[in-house]
Parts: C-alpha cells; structure tokens; sequence
DNA sequence: CCAAAAGTGTTGCGTATACACCCATGG
DNA sequence: CCATGGGTGTATACGCAACACTTTTGG
C-alpha cells in the first residue's frame, strides 16, 4: 500500500528569441514528503530551479505516471527573472531524442502550445511591459513557426487581454514601438464556450 | 517519503437519453498496492464497476490530487456492456450539489465535453452500429443542448471517421434510419494543427 | 391516411489567411 | 540618407449557425 510519490517539474523560459527548459539532462524532481502538499512541493522544486516563487508564474498540472511514481508539473518564467545563475536551460530541441523526459518535454510542449491559443498564459514569458513585436517572437518560439504580423496584431488586440499604455520605447535606432501590458497577469480564458 | 496513493474512476455512460456516471454517493476508490502500475488498477476498479474490461473501452487521467491523494480517471461505457447488473448509474446532474466528488465530475465533465468536439471518442458510449439520430442523442447528452439535425450531420459526416453500412434499421414504426459504424474504434484526433 | 422519425440545402456571418508598402527614428 | 524595425488594410476562403419541408415506413 506504501509507494513512493515523486514530483517532477518542467520549466520553461524565452532566451534569445528561442523556448528553452530548464535542466541539463533531465528535468528536477524532488520526493513528496509525507503530509507535504503537491502545491508546496512544486514551489520548492521551483525555487531550487529559478531562485523565484512559483505562485508569480504560470504553472499547471501535466499528467502523473508511473516507473517511477512522479506527478509532472511546468511553469513558465521570463528569463530576467530566473535568479539563480547557476541554473542551466537549454533550447528544446536537444530535448528531443535521447532524453530520458524527452516525452514529458514533447507533451508539455503540446499543452503549451493549445494553451497560448485560447488564454493569457504567455504573460508568464514576459515582463510587464513588452512591445507587440517582442510578444509574436514569445509565440512564434513556442509554436516554433513564423507568424504574420498583421495578422497576429489583428487577433492579439482583438482579443482584449492587453493596454496600450500609450508610450514608446524610447533608445532604439529604429521606429520606436508602443508598449502594451496584461489586462491581468492571473490565467483567463477567452474563447466561450457556449 | 512513503505515500498513501489513490486511484479514482468516473464511469460514464448514456442510460435513456441522459448521460448517466457509476456511483451512489461517491466514485469508486481503490488503494493502488505496492508495485501496482495505474493501469492496471484502473482496470480492477473498472471491472469491478461495469463487469467488463477497461482495454476495450476509452478512458483517460483527468487529475491528481491531494488530500487524500489520488490519481482521477474517466471512462466511458455503453450502458448494454455493463454487466454488472448490481452497477448504481445517476444522471449526471444529481451530483452537482453536496456531492463528495462533485468537482472531479464537473471537471470530468467538461473534458468530455471539449474532447468529443475534436475526436471520435463518443464510439465508447455506443453500440458498433448506431444511427446518426442516436450518435446525435449522445452528443446532446453530453453537451447538454439540443443540436441541429442538418449542421450535426454535415460536421460529423465531413470529420470522416463514420462508415455508412449501407443498411437501415428494420421495424421501425418510421421511416427507416441509416445505419452507420465509426471507422476506427480506437482515439483519433480530428482537428490537425498545421 | 395518419403518425413518427429520417433525410436534405441555402444563406449570412464571423474568423483565419495571404499578401506589400509606408513610417518614424538613430546614426 | 540609409538601415532598422514598427505599423497598417483588403480580398478570399472556410467553418458555423439559422432555418422548414419532403420522404419513408408501420399501423
């Protein structure tokens, strides 16, 4: 009846232009210690990983499996946040083949990739305030695709998830772009379904 | 570090129109013993529930929780495969109030909702051949709104994955319906991303 | 011939896609 | 004045929703 309970997290983060996770050969995991929550579980591991606590990101579920028993989690932070320098993230293209989670990776891929569609999640890649530009690389590396840009301006303001604080960034040696942010940085979805 | 764990089925099934789920007051529990995989204990409560065998039917994980920690998973059954005879099945909406499980049905609920939407895993819930009336009935059931006979049959004649058998249902007091079986009775998903 | 359920098309609308040029700034 | 990236509109295609009548059979 006894077993033992593993939790096992995928982090992912945005660096120059390209999705990376975090981990070098295999993605951290840590014991559930007995009476100890899944919720506080994940933070930990999260701290130990990004030197940041998780409850300011995005982070679901995944799926739970077995030999060995672990329930797989991931979060999203933007890159600037990641505190602790030591740790190490990778593009998730070496993840592919060989890995010993290169299926937890390649299935938290496609959760994330359904996810950006129909909800805000991606603010969790971002600082507060971001051009359009820099939020079309964040979904054109996890959709690994290039993207139209009138089109996706087109969908994204449609949406109604971002301000416009109607100021610019200002030292750059070309036009300079308006600066938008999150409606709200907690999790909304906004397709209905009715 | 030593765990008590779970395993958690909703057993769903369409009795008289209605989507219907296995349980009196609360779903079917078991203790997963040392060594066990989830598979297989998904399966001892799937039989012991139905009296039939959970390889030939669709289910999949829903959640895991803690406090009690368990691993949830639903699965979907035509009400003529069970042939547990003793097998208590309520409509699914006297379990939205008070119920003990009430959350895990609701989010059960509606991941069987956006899966039918994109794949053929109502084939689980009927007969080998059915007619279009009553795929639609289970569709209804499940979504839990009337549908449009025309716009039904267009979509689900376009996604492809039914077989008309060229034969009609005998001894109707009506006009006599097609009768149709799915091509596959295995998951498919429909909807491509490109 | 009547009741019951099966079967069948068209139109409008909203969303997704494809596509190319001008604008504002720094150096 | 040039290089860099920002910003903009239109036409087409496709999927979804709304909507009503005719057909076939059994009794």
């Amino acid at each position: 009846m006894q077993n033992n309970i593993r939790v096992k997290l995928a982090v992912f983060s945005i660096l120059e232009g390209k999705l990376v996770i975090h981990g070098d050969n295999h993605l951290p995991v840590t014991d559930l210690k007995k009476r100890e929550s899944l919720d506080s579980c994940v933070s930990e591991l999260f701290d130990n990983a990004t030197g940041n606590t998780l409850s300011d990101f995005y982070s679901e579920q995944l799926y739970t499996v077995d030999h060995p028993f672990s329930v797989v989690y991931f979060a999203l932070i933007p890159h600037f946040q990641i505190l602790n320098k030591v740790a190490v993230f990778k593009p998730i293209n070496s993840h592919k083949f060989g890995h010993p989670d290169a299926e937890i990776v390649s299935y938290a891929l496609q959760r994330l990739q359904w996810k950006i569609e129909y909800t805000n999640v991606v603010y969790s890649l971002l600082p507060d305030e971001f051009t359009l530009s820099e939020l079309q690389t964040v979904y054109e590396a996890i959709l690994n695709k290039k993207l139209d840009k009138r089109n996706f301006r087109k969908k994204m303001l449609s949406l109604g998830l971002l301000t416009s604080s109607g100021r610019k960034k200002k030292g750059v040696k070309a036009r300079p772009a308006e600066i938008y942010t999150f409606k709200s940085r907690n999790p909304q979805i906004v397709k209905i379904f009715s």
